[in-house]
DNA sequence: TGATTGATTGACGTTAACGTAAGGCATCCC
DNA sequence: GGGATGCCTTACGTTAACGTCAATCAATCA
């Protein structure tokens, strides 16, 4: 049984998107189905390229520096130039991805204080908030 | 020597960051620079929130995600109701940035791992990299 | 005092990341 | 065989987050 291939619709029920997403992400050259006839099927290789792309998205980093990172995680057949660039770029997301970490890590502790200030604040106006 | 207020131009100097900016950030209501006549003066305040900005928008939060959160910074005057909106609110983004962090930290280790792999396939290749 | 510097308010332009509508194949079901 | 369903392409629309003029004003400097 090799690996199963999916249509637009069955994708989009899996990850939560729009035809029109996959279609531009296509479009993008995040992304680049098989075909039969004109309908697209979209292989393991795919579904794995768009849990990176989600992922992505939500670190805040746009659909370009998305791509760029890519092809990280397909290093086949690359030239040897392009690949050690394409390394290097990997090693200054890695570090960007740390520094966010360590940013956000800060900014959740920040916003721990405010919270147990605003519990105190409304412990003192006698609101009772849900317990945890 | 109450705290020093700086001018739109300052201002874009420490932050790096353009007036057109700042003066987007105030007609979305994130900021509220004094006025002197026509001029503004940012104040402590201001440059408190334009940090916390400036962090959300790279945890990728949008200016609208912000301003909410924003007001858990300065709970002075609330009323009561809007207050536990507020703190409500407060918790759910602690939630969101917490499995955010997570989430990165395994794309850290992912992207590590990938890294690992391109820097053997490039040693096969016999190219040598930079030492750490 | 006249020019430069730095600020202001409109107002239109731009880019990213899609949304949405129109029109057209192909297949399946009764 | 004629809807219904699901996919396709083309193309214009939309929203967020600013960029980019243009015209104006106030202070300062030579």
């Amino acid at each position: 049984m090799s690996d199963p291939k999916f249509t637009i619709g069955e994708m989009c029920e899996m990850f939560d998107v729009t035809p029109r997403t996959l279609r531009f992400y296509e479009a993008k050259e995040l992304l680049a189905p098989e075909r039969v006839g004109q309908k697209r099927l979209f292989t393991k290789s795919d579904r794995a390229r768009l849990k990176l792309i989600l992922q992505g998205k939500r670190f805040g980093f746009s659909l370009e520096e998305i791509r760029q990172l890519l092809n990280l995680y397909y290093l086949g057949d690359q030239q040897t130039t392009q690949l050690t660039q394409t390394y290097q770029l990997g090693r200054e997301r890695l570090a960007a991805m740390e520094s966010q970490r360590d940013e956000l890590n800060n900014a959740i502790e920040d916003l721990r204080e405010q919270l147990l200030w605003g519990e105190k604040v409304l412990a003192d106006r006698g609101v009772k908030l849900a317990a945890e």
